[in-house]
DNA sequence: CATGAATGAGGCTTCATTCAT
DNA sequence: AATGAATGAAGCCTCATTCAT
């Protein structure tokens, strides 16, 4: 049922079927002939837009096609122009919410001047607060729940998201190591141990629902306890 | 509608509708005139397990009742026999899974004479296990999928599992700190710590259905390097 | 399905399926062997008594056999082993109704030395209050919706009530008529009024669950106003 | 859950959702771009006319969806896309019934040059057959099983029959008492006494579907009666 | 291309009835 | 006799999808 998926080439032509492209960049890079693919793009980013907001709550199982119609403000017929099924649907939503709201990840490593510690802490600051968004939280319950009826979805979600920012944070840990700031020896382990250690007390509760304090003092109070726990554990030895 | 939830008081009877003990003790607690309370039994563990493969794999949604009627080998009627809905039933499941199958984190620090390392190699390796056992992973999607909709899963899970696991492990730690084998200040935040470092590698891959290698030597050096890190936090100042 | 009906024959017995005497009277007419029979007339009459209130309120289709023994307060099974299905249960509750609660109408007309104005007051008044009782209210709703699928219903029903005071009714006008007193001719036809014109106001609106003022001072209001409109259309001429 | 009830507004559009007006005038007010709401106006009167004919022989309870979608020759799904519920439908179907099928009533009193005796035997024959089609008797069975479970039942009945013809009457009989020619009190009584007394005998049994003959010949008869015996009620006295 | 009515399969649940205990 | 679990048909309703307009 599920056809497209897995390699996003981003430039490719599909000829068969409604698929076009992801659409939020060049939606003007045709001048041309007519304005109705800007129409077509930006229903279909709508229809995507509350597609986000049924799936991310629901999870495919749990969403239905016209509960994403009436949010997108569109007759149900129009999600089958733009989309061959509730599969489709799916598969285009969660590539699409992957490549865009886990974009924050990809730079999660700035090589500004900071110090070590300081970039450690700047770095848990900024994952927790992505990682509580509810973005964020609906995505990961999404790969949890339907990744077994769709095996691409956490292969795009770790190509976009978690997977990419351990392997830019291992680049970042294997130059602190050559410059002496730190002593990793498997970059990608201790890079997924830093991510990890974000999900402690706040983002773990919160993605399974509980109460819990999310005031950015308390995120911060966290960052600097995983900071640290981090310097600990990786800090050259003297 | 639902009724059985939240506190599950061990003794008690339920002479009248559908609820009965949580079955699993006492099977045998009436030599009395007859035998049909085992097959009432039989019949009503024999719908939880088929519940528990439906639910665990696809969350509240994507179950449906003639699956587990199916499973279960039993009518779609039957089931309504012995749970008043699917919000019962499902509920129920989730009880009893809680309840049986977490146990083990209960019981994740055992007292004995271990030197703090191998102890702490120890939980990890179990921890890890367990964390990888399909039902605890679909547990954790259940939760994580369902929880905004049925508000008490996650303080079961919690009161069961995690929760349960952090406070004993903490009390561990505050004990090893009193010995001056650790240095533990925020002794809840480190067990947190403890269980989350964990899932590192292995257990977080597997729960989004990625392919991972769960070879007992694999497991092995993920809980090595697990305990190692969390000793060089934790470890006392010399 | 249905199995007996029609001609409730008093004293006869019914050798096939599970139907016993009407049961109010004679409980004691069989010193005989056991007690049992004894019991069995009282979980009868207990299930009719529940049959009633759950049939008066929902007609046929509306009933639950699970309703009913629940009201009863026995099992499911048990309605079975004293009537033979829905349908059989039904018809028993309907002819004992009939016969129990409509007895008032059989004795409307008390041949008492009261004058014809006064008697026609007291008989409207009696009318009126009956069918406003719960139960009649009932049994008309009843009759009006399940006739068509069990055809004996009304018979019973007009064999048992109206028919039966319309009967001894015609009786009595005829008799005034002789004496002088009333002038009518088609004796029926105008008792049948008379009931009928009973109706006007309250019994109709209560019928229709119309709110409307039952106080006995309105009932007497209109028992008057039905009598002395009665007594004009057949005050003898003078 | 029912949405529509209780004040039909005539000349309201319902542009969302599944309301739409109630569709026996105008099938022709859209000299638009689409013969497609001619259709649509006539599969829903299509499958009111089908709901129409189950719910009067049977009552809410009694009817099935199937049954309603089967006799209209439309899919169960179907039914849903114009009407929200079986209540919807069931509203939808009384308001309707009551609105074109008891519009006889409301024209009881033709003021034409009849003397009185005449307009009365008029009305009395005109009310008993009316009151004998199978469609006021159905919709006289509904009121009194299914009121109690909707209130605007009985209200809209009233309103749109019994209780409107009672107004009219009484005006009429106002009127008549003004000119000398009846001699009326309480005229809304003596309206309501009328149309109970065109109840004797045909309608009374035809309504609990006890056999009775309804030629035209045995309606006049009753007519005659009725008529007569209103008349000596409230002749005017000489 | 947009619409939304139509469809029929399937969802959850209730029901009358049966039957082993 | 009494129980209540089992059954499978049927009830109401929703869903993904199609298709005439």
């Amino acid at each position: 049922m599920t056809k497209r998926f897995g390699q996003p080439i981003p430039g490719a032509m599909y000829p068969t079927g409604n698929q076009r492209e992801t659409m939020t960049q060049h939606m003007t890079d045709h001048a041309n002939h007519s304005a109705a693919p800007v129409n077509l793009c930006a229903k279909r980013v709508q229809i995507l837009k509350a597609a986000g907001e049924v799936f991310l709550g629901s999870g495919y199982a749990g969403a239905s096609m016209s509960q994403i119609a009436q949010k997108a403000g569109v007759s149900k017929g129009a999600l089958y122009n733009h989309f061959d099924s509730k599969d489709d649907l799916f598969t285009a939503f969660f590539e699409e919410m992957s490549r865009t709201k886990l974009s924050v990840l990809k730079a999660l490593v700035h090589d500004e001047k900071l110090d070590t510690r300081t970039a450690l802490l700047h770095m848990a600051r900024t994952t927790i607060q992505l990682m509580l968004d509810a973005t964020t939280i609906g995505l990961y319950r999404v790969i949890l729940v339907d990744a077994p009826r769709f095996p691409n979805l956490a292969d795009t979600f770790w190509h976009h998201g978690f997977g990419c920012a351990i392997h830019n944070l291992a680049s970042w840990l294997t130059r602190k190591t050559a410059e002496g700031k730190l002593n990793v020896d498997d970059a990608e382990f201790a890079a997924e141990q830093f991510l990890i250690l974000c999900q402690t007390r706040i983002v773990q509760r919160r993605r399974m629902s509980l109460p819990v304090d999310c005031d950015s003092s308390h995120i911060e109070h966290v960052a600097r306890l995983t900071a640290e726990s981090f310097l600990r554990i990786y800090a050259p030895t003297p």
